[in-house]
DNA sequence: GTGATTTTGTATTGTTTCGCATAGAATTAC
DNA sequence: GTAATTCTATGCGAAACAATACAAAATCAC
């Protein structure tokens, strides 16, 4: 139990909220009134509970990241046949993509590319999440040769990086204003011939 | 010959200069001093010819876009056969990509996306990107099945879209430190398995 | 030359920004 | 109870911000 006195705010609650408008305006256009508002906390609690801005933003991607990439990736390895698997896989994204309204896309792809050349640190934060998911995708890519769903000459790595070519492009279409439809469509063509 | 006192910069220039800083940060992180300092301009000079931090952005974009939309995709209708002109566009996309240091990827799709809500004019000047590139290889696949290059059940609109998923992914990729042959890698093995 | 016109440079507007300092409130340990 | 601890709340302050006002400077038309 902790001795002083207690918070009086959900600690995932406000990062939640801190993620959203982060989502929304990306790093630099949020300031911190703004969270303070969304939050509902005063700006020396959230220093005191989350330290900076940019550590605030950090933590969002963190645990964005690691939704996209634990969660999701439980969807890849749980379906025995590939392309149903990848299908989910993206199917979910999807439904992330576009849960919000406007559509809101991928927090990692949309915000944080501007703010990585002036921030080295949300640069690796992008990098780490690229290749996370390149190698997700080419154990699951491997793993169909070995079961023989894949033809023997497929390349996985490469196929891997046109997968995740394919999730980014769902992420910056839902961003702009794509359908739910059209991007289904795009997911199943690529998860067809890329993945073959 | 204009009638008052002559401008002491020139207007392509500055346009360039703005370019390359709005490039590098976006366009929040981006500050009217900053932008001054690089133009080479006063303040007040850049609000009378560019008008608003805004309206300057768009105006980078849009110079960035139509040579991306025109130059490239002369290089796309000039080689008579469609794999070495998607290869040929690619490694033209790479070089801009990475022609910077640090390489910076695409003005657009790197920087845009975050500003794409808070900015629906931004978000307009995204969309149209995207609808002009996917139309453009969309066009050029079916010339290509026409003259009997590829598959005949090719899907040239969705084929197209992945198309631009590559370039979208050469772009990211190339912003978070990529080199230029893991990139080259990238569009080849793309060209021969969505253009066949 | 004179007046019209456009750009330049200085200065300043009022707002917003981040991060913190400080005092007050709420809880636990003893 | 008292002290220690931790969070809340008001609000400060120095800096940065976008945008404009205004006069001086530089050109053209005539």
């Amino acid at each position: 139990m902790p001795r002083g006195r207690p918070r009086q705010f959900n600690e995932d609650d406000a990062l939640t909220s801190a993620m959203l408008l982060f989502w929304e305006k990306g790093l630099s256009a949020t300031s911190l009134d703004d969270l303070a508002l969304a939050m509902n906390m005063n700006r020396p609690s959230i220093y005191n509970a989350f330290g900076s801005k940019n550590d605030l933003y950090r933590k969002t991607l963190a645990r964005f990241c690691s939704q996209l990439d634990g969660g999701l990736q439980e969807i890849l390895d749980a379906a025995p046949k590939v392309r149903p698997a990848f299908i989910a896989f993206f199917n979910q994204a999807i439904e992330v993509y576009c849960g919000n309204n406007p559509p809101m896309g991928c927090l990692m792809i949309c915000t944080a590319p501007a703010e990585a050349l002036s921030h080295p640190q949300v640069g690796d934060d992008l990098r780490d999440l690229i290749r996370r998911l390149d190698d997700g995708f080419a154990r699951r890519l491997q793993r169909a040769q070995r079961d023989g769903e894949v033809s023997r000459d497929l390349q996985p790595k490469l196929a891997a990086k046109l997968l995740q070519a394919t999730l980014q492009t769902l992420a910056l279409r839902a961003r702009s204003g794509a359908s739910k439809a059209s991007l289904r469509k795009i997911a199943r063509y690529a998860v067809e011939e890329l993945a073959r």
